[in-house]
DNA sequence: ATTAACTCTATAAAGTTTATAGAGTTAATA
DNA sequence: TATTAACTCTATAAACTTTATAGAGTTAAT
């Protein structure tokens, strides 16, 4: 399961999608459309924000906008900022490999070879979904 | 990512399936074998003969055997028992379906439809994956 | 100067995961 | 039939993560 974090961040960025170049957006009409938790939502866009997704105006009538556009930015890379890994086991990951701690032979672990096959089918898919699409 | 718990359910299911047809196993050998804490792994033990993947043997020299065959036995069968659904979003599940706390409107909901996607493909790469694959 | 927005850090509350403990039951076998 | 070595079951501790709230600060328009 995605964390709930993971999928406000996504109702955000598909609110800011419809408003793409159309200005800034406040944090409470996100909030109340998206029906996200305002203060929760603050940090989410603030991530947002440091990840690179969208920008902000500070100040009287400041908000967020998104930097890029939807098509160009898609679900795989939204989805690392806030859950991390796609992959179920960290030793098949490429943004965050990690040995598993039970392992005693990577090379031979069949349960690697084919979580890696999940992994990469997982990762194409979620890598074919952007924001564009979220809009159709 | 996948718990420990799912992923050592897994290593267990892979040991009983190399030994199946041949008698019972027991807790300690599987969890020496596998490096998996022996208290955890009768745990798991329990919870997978309750979901009629293994039977055991009581008292003196008993211990755990596979029922049915490597083959028969899916992965998405196995992740769902210990992680749950295999979807991000509860309202995509098929057999762990809930409404998000958060959704207004899920008919024309654009994420419920993306991720039923993402679910659907995951659902068949994990079902494809059997436990005699494991052993190849 | 005021107002209304974003910024940042801390922390509380709740929930989940991981693991351990211990008392019980069962069945082989000496 | 006493002993032993295995599974059974429930409780709970410890650590960690998620979700959410709080509040003091900064910024910029008016």
């Amino acid at each position: 399961m995605m964390s709930k974090k993971c999928k406000y961040a996504i109702k955000a960025l598909i609110c800011l999608s419809e408003n793409y170049q159309q200005g800034n957006m406040f944090t409470a009409d996100i909030a109340k459309k998206g029906n996200i938790p305002k203060k929760f939502l603050e940090q989410i866009l603030l991530d947002l924000k440091h990840a690179g997704f969208v920008g902000s105006h500070q100040g009287y009538r400041g908000g967020y906008y998104l930097i890029r556009a939807p098509k160009e930015i898609n679900l795989a890379e939204v989805y690392r900022v806030f859950d991390g890994a796609i992959a179920l086991v960290p030793c098949v990951s490429v943004n965050y490999y990690e040995k598993c701690e039970d392992c005693t032979d990577e090379i031979s672990c069949t349960i690697k070879r084919e979580f890696s096959k999940i992994k990469e089918q997982s990762r194409l898919i979620m890598k074919e979904i952007n924001f564009k699409t979220f809009l159709e």
